[in-house]
RNA sequence: GCCGACGUAGCUCAACCCGGCAGAGCAGCCGCCUUGUAAGCGGCAGGUUACGGGUUCAAGUCCCGUCGUCGGCUCCA
């Protein structure tokens, strides 16, 4: 969810654009350090990032936006001036004497000396020449690259965003800095279309459509992070839950059921009272024993599993369970339907032995593609999240297997995918498929994990040919990842156009007059016979009015009655692209909705 | 959790800065209109100003706390 600083392999480091950014960085900088008297405003870094540039300090008072309207003011002064931007090498010994006022610039001198570190305590492979870029009156310990004068920057191209706190270094046991965000471009023109862009994004924000679509809401009387789902969102919920258990059912999984809470010592025995305690809730205490609202599903179909004794006949075995978890996440990281308290995962186990593994691996991605292009979703960052050695369990033969698996399940599947080197959780290997929201921010959905740890915790075997005893490989896995954040994901992704098959209100019938009400009931009656979830505009108001209402609600067809269509039994259809269509019978357009709808799959 | 901003009718907002009767549009309800592709007309109703405390003759407005939301940070099995 960061904002990215690189973007990748296309030569954004290299471009203008970066170094606008990089030097409006400095000229905000300089702006801020003006407002306060000298040796109170501390300074700590200023990148360039994915559409824009930040800037953190340390200052002794709050910002307000009043004040960015002032920095902005004065950074148009600068950039109005012809200020060369003069870099310089230097030594340590210099550096420090330089930004004698400044301890986090003696702070990153001391990482860029000892060969350490880069400016966000990153280790760096090799040790890096110091240098400081002044424009102006403004010096800055920075390795560039910048403009070559602040006039090659359009003062009406630049715009501060907002003011944020931000730890120093990333680090939440370090000082909260302050961080104005601000956004450079070429032109103001092209500052303008950003600008657009980001108010686009707000118009398809799954929380705004939520509300004025009415899907779901939350409410303070229940609880921050707990979905509460009105019918139409329960509708499409309803309708990619249905979907996808059909396409599980015919792709050979078996579903199960399991409970929303499990004795303590189910979860001593999983290990989640160690690592995930965090994320759990307080107990329930039942007849003298302490039970757990579940955080995963896992521990239960691990159960299911060893109620029996399994034969390498019976493996693979698929389990899958739209299964409701609880999980306390810190106040401040709830968001929407994206990140919750309670949500519905689309989990399923795979237990299978090692010989097995490979091609379930090749299954699972395959199916988890199908059934995201199934929704229409073609965009996404796919992850290979590798061994940490310091933190793993099990074998590294068993773990270098899996992650053999899964990169060649990758590249079968020709899917372009970053590795994430050390990004497994310490029981296995994964795959992770992110989605983006219509701000660009990244979002979680399918996840293929192996897992190393829970079958010896709870010691699963099966009978091998061999007669012995084998430990099954098993695969978690969630393809939509949770019902919320899935939906939440649809919504921006449509901007609330849903796809006909998705729609919660697919039709509505807008009578001229209330002469033709009782022909088009009929007509509703007929359609709804046929499977078309359509409403009747039954009110009072004209036909203007009834069109805009639907429009606003987003339904995909909107049948017009009025005497003509009634006297020739047909209706005239308006989609919600205002496009209109010739009046048609219903059997004609019933051949055109329902070819509509079956065409997703 | 941390930093900052914000919380007024179902929704969007005004009144807040500078304390003095809480107001509009939309939605809702009632009535009239019977309508041809994005708002017909009139009326009615709608509020513990998130919650709790404080200052004051007087608090939506000022102060403190709690809850919630938003933007980031951190976190995200």
């Amino acid at each position: 969810m960061a904002h990215k600083e690189h973007e990748n392999g296309n030569g954004y480091e290299e471009s203008k654009l970066y170094r606008i950014r990089h030097s409006a960085a400095h000229v905000m900088a300089q702006a801020v350090m003006d407002m306060f008297p000298e040796g109170e405003a501390k300074i700590a870094i200023g990148p360039p990032i994915e559409d824009g540039f930040y800037y953190d300090f340390d200052l002794p008072r709050p910002l307000t936006p009043e004040d960015l309207e002032v920095i902005e003011e004065k950074m148009r002064e600068t950039l109005s001036e012809d200020h060369e931007f003069k870099r310089r090498e230097l030594s340590a010994e210099e550096a420090r004497e330089i930004f004698k006022d400044q301890p986090y610039k003696q702070e990153l001198i001391d990482g860029l000396e000892s060969g350490g570190v880069d400016e966000h305590g990153q280790p760096l492979d090799e040790k890096p020449v110091i240098s400081i870029y002044k424009h102006d009156d403004f010096v800055d310990l920075c390795r560039g690259p910048h403009v070559k004068s602040t006039k090659e920057i359009d003062p009406g191209a630049v715009k501060l965003l907002n003011v944020a706190g931000a730890y120093w270094r990333g680090d939440e046991h370090n000082p909260m800095l302050q961080r104005i965000y601000g956004t450079a471009w070429e032109s103001q023109e092209a500052l303008e279309r950003y600008l657009d862009k980001l108010e686009e994004a707000k118009r398809r924000d799954h929380r705004k459509l939520g509300q004025d679509l009415d899907l779901y809401s939350t409410s303070p009387e229940v609880g921050s992070g707990l979905v509460l789902w009105h019918p139409k969102g329960a509708m499409v919920r309803h309708l990619a839950e249905e979907y996808c258990k059909d396409e599980h059912l015919a792709h050979g999984y078996e579903l199960v059921y399991s409970p929303h809470i499990g004795k303590k010592s189910l979860w001593e025995t999983s290990g989640h009272l160690t690592w995930y305690d965090e994320n759990m809730y307080s107990p329930i205490e039942i007849d003298e024993e302490e039970y757990f609202l579940k955080p995963m599903n896992c521990p239960f179909h691990i159960m299911i599993y060893k109620n029996d004794l399994h034969s390498y006949r019976d493996l693979p075995l698929r389990w899958a369970e739209w299964g409701t978890v609880y999980r306390y996440e810190r106040s401040g990281v709830l968001h929407g339907l994206m990140r919750v308290r309670g949500f519905t995962q689309d989990d399923a186990h795979i237990f299978c032995s090692p010989e097995q593994m490979p091609e379930e691996i090749d299954r699972v991605l395959n199916f988890c593609l199908h059934i995201l292009r199934g929704f229409g979703i073609q965009d996404f960052h796919a992850y290979l999240a590798t061994r940490d050695p310091e933190k793993s369990a099990g074998e590294k033969e068993r773990w270098d297997n899996a992650t053999d698996a899964l990169r060649a399940a990758l590249d079968r599947a020709e899917l372009d995918y970053e590795i994430d080197e050390g990004g497994a959780a310490f029981y296995g290997p994964k795959i992770d498929l992110k989605m983006i929201d219509a701000l660009e921010r990244e979002w979680q959905l399918s996840t293929i994990q192996f897992d190393f740890n829970l079958p010896d915790r709870f010691d699963l075997v099966y009978i091998g040919e061999d007669g012995d005893q084998h430990r099954p490989y098993m695969i978690h896995r969630a393809l939509l990842g949770s019902m919320e954040r899935f939906v939440g994901v649809l919504i921006e992704h449509y901007g609330g156009d849903f796809p006909l098959w998705l729609a919660p209100v697919q039709a509505v019938m807008i009578p001229i007059t209330d002469r033709n009400l009782p022909y088009v009931k009929e007509v509703a009656e007929q359609l709804r016979a046929a499977g078309i979830r359509v409403e009747v505009d039954d009110s009072s108001d004209r036909m203007g009015a009834k069109i805009r209402d639907a429009e606003k609600g987003k339904i995909p067809y909107m049948l017009v009655v009025g005497d003509r269509e009634e006297e020739a039994g047909t209706v005239a259809p308006r989609l919600r692209t205002g496009e209109q269509l010739d009046p048609m019978s219903v059997e004609d357009l019933l051949d055109r909705m329902l070819e509509e709808i079956e065409s997703h799959q």
